[in-house]
DNA sequence: TCGGATACTGATAAATTTATCAGTATGGGC
DNA sequence: GCCCATACTGATAAATTTATCAGTATCCGA
């Protein structure tokens, strides 16, 4: 896909979370399928402002980071859900606290630049 | 500088947080200045893998986001130093609870996408 | 007055992430 | 057989972030 030109200390946690969390709809996916949209189709309908084909290739790369797992029956109708693995629950508490954060130090945030982009209340 | 595109939540706690110290090398110069090192001259001898002008650049944003201060004495040598403000403050368990959970989850994490880099332990 | 140290900035290129578009495949019901 | 819903993928473009390069300005002391 991608390869990092430049260098990145694997030993940092921050660089770990990141690298695991940090794309701009994950905590978002995140956050939806804990509250129980766990079907590719529930979750486009639910973050609307992203298209079907980002929510899916971030859902992958949670899949990859082990923080979601898949399961589908073959059955009728198709059916696909996903749920978080325990390191997947793991994460809610630090989104929880970041979003604290962010809340708490909503004032001025117009101001800033865009960077890194991101959202969790999707719902 | 640049201007986002595509829709963002600004009610969103992760989103602001993301854009106040989500930049690739935030998060290892607020854990710097928070070590002691305050003077540019001394952010860029600690960061080494990053250049100076990377490092001025996230700096003045993070000033802008209230998250760092300055102060300068014009006398000699020419000095400038930056400090962590009460919001900077904030962030540093937010961090630190980045960390830990990325240190408890390293396993594996070669094989991840890059993803939205960052490093914290600089020093 | 020249050089070295410090702090900083403009312009542009490179890298990375996200978005868009068009497509494949399966199964059921009409 | 055809259409619809669901789940998914390849290829490429657009946007955004980071890196690089070259430069300005101040102050001091030799």
């Amino acid at each position: 896909m991608y390869q990092k030109k430049l260098p990145e200390d694997l030993e940092c946690g921050i660089t770990i979370a990141m690298r695991s969390f940090g794309g701009k709809w994950k905590p978002c996916i995140i956050d939806a399928i804990d509250k129980g949209f766990r079907r590719p189709s529930e979750l486009h309908k639910v973050i609307t402002e992203a298209t079907p084909r980002v929510i899916d290739l971030q859902l992958r790369e949670l899949e990859i980071a082990g923080i979601v797992y898949k399961e589908t029956s073959s059955g009728f109708p198709l059916y696909t859900a996903y749920y978080l693995t325990e390191k997947g629950e793991s994460i809610l508490p630090v989104l929880s606290l970041m979003n604290n954060w962010g809340l708490q130090n909503k004032d001025g945030a117009h101001d800033l630049q865009p960077q890194k982009k991101n959202r969790v209340i999707c719902i």
